[in-house]
DNA sequence: TGTTTTAGTCACACTATTGTAACTCAAGAT
DNA sequence: ATCTTGAGTTACAATAGTGTGACTAAAACA
């Protein structure tokens, strides 16, 4: 951590903190990882079913997890024509953002204990 | 996320998505967030009481923290000179490692919602 | 018209995590 | 000898997060 980075922690506002620990909170729920892994590589705009499918999750969790995805502005729900029975979810720009963090996790994941 | 880096996360081993998912789980606890900025700002060789000031954490959950970060080998608990009641945290190594992922956070944490 | 698919919801028991308050026990200070 | 500090531990009640199985309502299919 550079010392310009610790200051910024240091004196900018709270909500920083806030933001960060909802997202560790979020981050940390069971299939949250394999959700957004889903997202990451399949394509944009799936199904839920899809979804389901490819990340191996019941519909009870799945539901909980895309409506905290979707609270935290990370994917949107769209209704396909104004019917309930289709629908698509997409990721926003605020998935980039997140991007990083998914790849420093996934480097710490794949190094060796020391 | 790169192309190499997807390819990674979906070939390499299962082992990485355990430790990532239990470094999520450990560093989404609460208070977490506050004793792991003690080790990265104030200095090495912390003093137990001095945790729990700076990080305005009850003995309890502090002492929770400080097991849950030397179990997965980011800090070490020194006793000083053979008696019980002086003991010194040192952050190892791996403490490294984990910086990458907090500065990332800090900036999610200080980016405006889009 | 009946069946399947899609996208969920609901209730529930179970486990994990939290904060609080009280307690311990050894060493150093008065 | 008593008081305080350091570093916790223990018990406990409250809250949060989990998987399971059963259920639903609309639409598309046969």
């Amino acid at each position: 951590m550079g010392d310009a980075t610790l200051n910024e922690w240091e004196t900018k506002n709270e909500l920083a903190s806030k933001r960060i620990q909802e997202l560790l909170r979020i981050l940390s729920k069971s299939k949250m990882l394999h959700v957004i892994y889903v997202f990451g590589t399949i394509k944009d705009g799936l199904r839920f079913s899809e979804i389901k499918k490819s990340s191996q999750t019941d519909s009870t969790t799945l539901t909980r997890r895309l409506s905290e995805l979707e609270d935290i502005g990370i994917i949107e729900r769209k209704e396909l024509s104004k019917n309930s029975t289709a629908v698509e979810y997409h990721v926003t720009n605020s998935f980039d953002i997140v991007k990083p963090i998914l790849n420093s996790l996934l480097h710490y994941g794949l190094k060796e204990k020391n």
